[in-house]
DNA sequence: AACCGACCCAACCGCCACTCT
DNA sequence: GAGAGTGGCGGTTGGGTCGGT
């Protein structure tokens, strides 16, 4: 992982934005030698830069392969999902919206999802969870908020443990986030829908790779083994937009048009 | 036209984990 | 084992833009 650094300390770097021209160069010498080490990247390729601003460019402007522009709606929806399980977990969540980098997920909740979720966690209840706040079963999404006071203070994650019992945060699951627990709490919810897309990934993207940390489930996933969206086929990036949507049911509730806010 | 506040987004900062010497 | 260097991550900031007055 570490490089031998032949950086001088004494450079003075150059901050504030980038030109074309630095851009220029630093997309050259990385198409040209590939992704080593950041510090020496600006010394080879020419520019009084930091390591650390190179990578920070490259990762989130210059990749090959990123989305520009607005945000759809459900890669709002999986935002939205994605955050009510693992919090700000901002690099985790960009694993699964390919094309968006960590910091562009951060900026846009911050800016806006980030108010429409605070919108979300007040609604009156809608979904099969909400209803829980009238009943005495298991899960229920309530907001940790107290009173009136929500636009001072950030949006706090969602309690996952609420909505799904779990004790111990979420491990791994499609590509990192869900846990085996979760493969398991879900079946032992007898959420039906959830189990069943969750076989449906098992079947259809089993023979792809995919990290599961602490041993296989009940299908033939192996330990250690790894999927990524980049690398998954048609059916299983389909099987998994349905997984979201049913998480994103679970935490917000159904029948709720994310757009309508 | 000028001012002001809200918003957006690129980039920096600080911290932590990891690796090497 | 300690210290130093590096990469990565999340929080924060600062400048530009836009809309309202």
């Amino acid at each position: 992982m570490r490089c031998k650094s032949s950086a001088n300390q004494n450079l003075k770097h150059k901050k504030g934005l980038w030109s074309p021209d630095e851009d220029q160069k630093l997309k050259d010498y990385i198409i040209n030698h590939g992704l080593g080490c950041w510090t020496s990247v600006p010394i080879n390729a020419g520019l009084q830069r930091n390591g650390k601003s190179c990578r920070l460019r490259w990762t989130n402007y210059l990749r090959p392969g990123l989305k520009r522009g607005t945000f759809t709606a459900h890669e709002e929806q999986i935002i939205l999902s994605l955050h009510g399980m693992l919090g700000n977990k901002w690099s985790q969540m960009s694993q699964h919206l390919p094309g968006r980098s960590d910091n562009e997920i951060k900026n846009h909740w911050h800016s806006y999802l980030k108010k429409k979720f605070a919108k979300l966690q007040n609604i009156p209840p809608l979904g099969t969870l909400n209803k829980e706040s009238s009943s005495s079963s298991s899960s229920s999404l309530k907001s940790t908020r107290t009173g009136s006071s929500i636009e001072s203070t950030d949006v706090e994650p969602l309690d996952y443990s609420k909505v799904t019992g779990l004790r111990i945060p979420p491990k791994i699951l499609f590509t990192d986030w869900l846990s085996l627990d979760q493969f398991q709490l879900f079946n032992n919810n007898n959420s039906d829908e959830l189990s069943f897309s969750i076989d449906a990934f098992n079947h259809t993207c089993s023979s792809q790779e995919t990290i599961i940390n602490g041993g296989s489930y009940r299908s033939g996933i192996q330990e250690g083994s790894r999927v990524s969206n980049m690398q998954q086929s048609p059916e299983c990036q389909n099987v998994e937009h349905d997984f979201y949507d049913l998480i994103f049911e679970e935490i917000i509730g159904p029948n709720f048009n994310i757009n309508a806010l």
